[in-house]
DNA sequence: TTAGGAAACACTAACCGTTAGTGCTACGGT
DNA sequence: ACCGTAGCACTAACGGTTAGTGTTTCCTAA
């Protein structure tokens, strides 16, 4: 458990980089099916079973840097101040996911995905399993008490917001419409006969 | 265009069968990772190249009766009585689905799917579709006027209940609770100063 | 009835993603 | 300075999938 910034360690993520970022490079030149793992390898001059050493799959390449999409999310819950609602802090982050992804730079990248029905196929999966983190992490909250369904079902919700956004052809305006339908999907999980602290707290 | 129903064609769907039935046998039998292709079609009595004519891949030989969900779907939309408000016609339809998938028959399939990353990776990419096509039979209907964006969003949410009602270990109860927030979701999409129409029908 | 043509199917051989097995090398902890 | 191990290479293979090619079968139109 040694916290060694060693040469090893840089020489890891250095070689993790380059196959990264080769990768990316060939697919956006040659269109992603035109290349295999093989090239990859040649190209950024390590074997194949290094490339899959550091990625779990072909297409775990091109989502290499988002990896942390599923702390974000689960940090906006979390870490959101005290008493403040779920679903603006949920819909703020996703707005600035949705942000980055139609960021210019990574225009042809998205443009690229959307393409590809494997890549597609992978971000789906990524999404689920995004979802389930963030049912957990509403869960866990004590100030939100809801039913295990409740909270899986509105953390699908959310995910859906993103991918929906992302796709529209103005998201900020999509991300309008859809988070009214988010709010009011939540404020039906309130009981009669509870207080309904976390929406009394609102109004920012 | 002739509809002739000619020996060939009921040779062609009878091979389908044998294909599809053997497959299924041998998944169950022996578990979908450990059979392979060559031994469907050898079992099957048929050229591995012909198992590919009929099914576009592996995991389509599991799915292969699953293909009207999509019909179901949307014609439960668009064959819904007139006047009859669109979510509780969704939601019959989805409970019927969910049902039908916890028919005993079906429980080993779904308990193989559920096991096996590639079968719940292609779920995904079907729910996505029957999404897409849900929406569009939404955004047709003359009576319920939405945005597409709304539609989408709908649709995704009801495909979602589908998804989140069969993995729950109470499906009716679940779906109680989902319809609930998908309700609310929709009628968060009625602007202000104009007729709910839709809703006012309502009560059965 | 028959000729034409297309669809279904078979077979071979390969491509591509992925993994197992094996071993070498270089770095880090001691 | 030494040893353990992590990183990496290499070969070979497995399993899904497709291309190319040829053959049989059977609908259809003359």
């Amino acid at each position: 458990m040694t916290v060694s910034t060693g040469r090893r360690e840089r020489k890891k993520a250095a070689t993790r980089q380059k196959i990264a970022d080769t990768a990316l490079r060939l697919f956006l030149e040659r269109g992603y099916e035109a290349v295999g793992i093989r090239d990859v390898a040649a190209e950024a001059d390590v074997a194949v079973t290094t490339v899959f050493a550091h990625f779990a799959s072909k297409e775990a390449l091109v989502f290499e840097q988002d990896e942390n999409f599923e702390q974000r999310l689960a940090r906006a819950v979390t870490g959101r101040e005290p008493g403040e609602p779920l679903i603006p802090a949920l819909r703020r982050e996703i707005e600035a996911l949705v942000r980055h992804c139609s960021a210019a730079e990574a225009l042809p990248i998205w443009r690229m995905i959307d393409e590809t029905p494997a890549l597609q196929e992978y971000e789906q999966s990524m999404r689920l399993r995004h979802a389930e983190a963030l049912a957990a992490a509403i869960a866990a909250d004590p100030d939100l008490a809801r039913t295990t369904t409740e909270c899986r079902t509105i953390a699908r919700f959310a995910v859906d917001a993103y991918s929906l956004a992302r796709e529209a052809a103005d998201p900020d305006a999509a991300l309008d419409e859809i988070f009214r339908m988010v709010e009011a999907a939540w404020a039906a999980t309130v009981r009669p006969g509870e207080t309904v602290a976390d929406q009394a707290v609102a109004s920012r």
